[in-house]
DNA sequence: TGACTCATGTAAGGCGTTACATGATTTT
DNA sequence: AAAATCATGTAACGCCTTACATGAGTCA
């Protein structure tokens, strides 16, 4: 069995721009890489202790707002970069809404079009997101991680944009077939 | 735990179209469907099985070609419909490039451009193998599934035109990080 | 005080892949 | 006859989510 888990890479990054605690981590990960990746508690909290064992991460304990935070130690920076390097890994696709587009025939015309504006209505809510992480982004200070956020950023908004595209032209298309079947 | 599984929509969707055997089935979905659903051999067998106990598939016998294919049943179809009409599911988003180029700051500007350089090649390749998918799809007779076949098509090109217009914009945003940082 | 959020974990179990076993049929 | 492909299945195991348990701090 091949060892395919990622998830040590989305905490050690995570914990390379800011220290933070394992709920904070869920929370970031939701907010600001939710369109491309995603964690759960049951995920995180067993790799900390992985990580924490490794001695890649430690917990913070000086400071006034001493409240429970993870650190990445100079050995999980290293770790990081050497993660970051191996070749990327994506999940096998599963897209619910192709595969009942792809069965139409059986669906029929109408329920093909409530899918058609579903996906609409989800890209353009995506978009309305990016628009705020990116000012959100752009409200911090300067920073050396930001123009790589925006980066992954502008991958969802050219993504948004296409399925918009996609979907107009679906949707015609869809009339074409209603408008042959009645003659 | 709720029921997520879509598995039975891939294989009765599928026999919908034709009647095949368990391995042909997994080579059509690896084939067309395979850029935005997969299955492997351990869920399409069990899967079969089930169906097959819950009376909505049958083995064919009948026919001079007649080794070894299931046939969808009539209530196999009324099932198809339904499980068709219910939300769509997909999977959490999982992307290892975008996780990567997030730590773009970690990786550096240079692994960040291999990244690209290889989304890019995928986002080329994949053109092409839908090229050949519509015109497999066009070469067969003339049929009432092979529109919402295009359909699904045609979300595969405008996603992939999409990735490669953000590569490019990347590429550039890239070369201007490490201008800034030279000064 | 009661409700809500923050915080850390664990247990159960579904989902899905990989690898293996087995044999028939077809092709070279 | 050997190799490749077609065909059906099972076993093991990793990944991941959901649900639950527990408690501290904050705020109305």
């Amino acid at each position: 069995m091949v060892f395919k888990q990622q998830t040590d890479v989305a905490v050690l990054g995570a914990l390379s721009v800011e220290p933070m605690s394992g709920y904070a981590l869920r929370h970031a990960i939701r907010g600001v890489l939710g369109h491309f990746w995603s964690e759960s508690f049951g995920q995180i909290y067993p790799t900390l202790a992985q990580l924490r064992a490794d001695g890649f991460v430690e917990r913070a304990r000086e400071g006034p707002d001493s409240k429970s935070k993870f650190t990445i130690t100079a050995r999980g920076l290293v770790r990081l970069q050497t993660r970051l390097s191996e070749p990327a890994q994506s999940a096998q696709p599963r897209n619910g809404t192709l595969l009942r587009l792809f069965f139409g025939r059986r669906l029929g015309v109408d329920g093909c079009r409530l899918l058609l504006e579903d996906a609409r209505s989800a890209a353009v809510q995506q978009l309305h997101e990016f628009d705020t992480i990116r000012r959100e982004i752009q409200s911090e200070g300067p920073s050396d991680d930001h123009p790589f956020f925006l980066i992954t950023v502008s991958a969802g908004e050219h993504t948004a944009r296409a399925t918009m595209s996609w979907v107009e032209e679906s949707l015609r298309e869809l009339d074409r077939i209603e408008s042959d079947h009645d003659r």
